[in-house]
DNA sequence: AGGTAAATCATACTTTAGTATGAGGGCCAG
DNA sequence: CTGGCCCTCATACTAAAGTATGATTTACCT
C-alpha cells in the first residue's frame, strides 16, 4: 500500500512540473499547442492502459459470469470439467497460472502477462502442484489434461 | 471490423475538433491551459482504460465461435503426423523423451524408464528444444502437441 | 576404410523451478 | 467486526532444468 501511495505522489509531482514546463512552452510559444495535447493524451491513453490492466481480476470475473449463459447441452470432446476445478479447489487466479503455464510459458513471462510478480506466479504455481498432486509443473499439465481441467 | 473503422474516425474526428477548440481558447486565454490539458489527459487515460478492458470481451467472442466450427474434421483427432516428426529433424530417441517430458516425468525418472542416464536425457532434451524452437519442456510439449507431433 | 549421424556419458556452469515462511490488504459471511 | 479465503509480494534456499563442450562407441552408407 506504501508503494502505491508513493507511486501515486510521484506520479503527481511528475504532471505539475510536466504541466508547468508544457505551460511555459505555450506562453513563450516556443513548442506548438498540438504537440503539448498531444503529447499529454498519449501518457494519459498509456496509463489508462496501464491502469486498467492491474485489476485483471475484475474483468476475469466479468467473463466468467457471462460464460455460464452459454449452456452447451451437446458435449463436446474438449470441453473442460469446470466441477473438477471446483473440486480441487483451484482457483480463478491459480486456474489462469495453470492455463499460462500449458501454454509453455516460464513464471517471469506468466508474471508479465498477468501483470503480478514472480514470485507471486511462485506461490500459485506451488500451490496447483499440491492440489493436482503433482511434482513439477510438467506433471501438472499432464494431470490436468488428463481430469479435463484444461485442454 | 467495420465499426472498428468507423469508430476510430469518429474518435479521430472529434479529436481534432477538441484540440482546434483547445487551441482557440488558448489563444484567446479563455480558459486556462492547466484545464485544457487536464481536460485531455482526462479523456485519454478513460479512453486507455477502455481500449484495455475489449480484448478480454473478444477472446470470449473468438473462443465462442471457434467452438462450432471443430465438428468438421474426419481426420481422427489424435492422430500424430509422423512426417512432421521428421522434418522437426528428431531422432527415435529424442521422441521417446519428448513423450516422457509429455507424460510430466523429470530427467531423471526419464533416464531411469530408458536405462541411461541423466545427462543422456539432458543431452536428448537440449537437442529436442532447439528443434521444437522452445526454450522450456513445457513449450516443447505444447508446441508438439500443437503439431499433432504428439498427442 | 572413411565419413556421418545417433546415442551415450561426463563435467562445469547458468538459469529456472519449486519450497518454506512470513506478511499485508481486500472481500465477504457469520 | 472478525475469521477465513484469496491475492499479492518478498527473501532465502534447495532442487531441477538447460547450456556448452568434448569424447567414445556403434551403425550405416559409399
Amino acid at each position: 500500500m506504501r508503494n502505491i501511495v508513493i507511486t501515486f505522489g510521484i506520479v503527481c509531482l511528475c504532471s505539475l512540473v510536466l504541466l508547468q514546463m508544457a505551460k511555459v512552452a505555450v506562453i513563450k510559444n516556443t513548442v506548438p499547442i498540438e504537440i503539448i495535447i498531444g503529447g499529454f493524451a498519449g501518457i494519459f491513453l498509456v496509463a489508462g492502459i496501464l491502469i486498467a490492466r492491474r485489476p485483471a481480476q475484475r474483468v476475469v470475473v466479468v467473463e466468467a459470469k457471462a460464460e455460464p449463459a452459454v449452456p452447451a447441452p451437446p458435449v463436446a470432446a474438449d470441453a473442460i470439467d469446470r466441477r473438477k476445478i471446483e473440486e480441487l479447489g483451484i482457483s480463478k487466479r491459480e486456474y489462469e497460472v495453470l492455463c499460462e503455464i500449458a501454454l509453455g510459458l516460464s513464471n517471469v513471462e506468466i508474471a508479465e502477462k498477468l501483470f503480478v510478480s514472480e514470485s507471486t506466479i511462485k506461490t500459485h504455481t506451488s500451490n496447483l502442484l499440491m492440489k493436482l498432486d503433482a511434482k513439477r509443473r510438467t506433471e501438472a499439465v499432464a494431470t490436468a489434461r488428463e481430469l479435463r481441467v484444461i485442454n
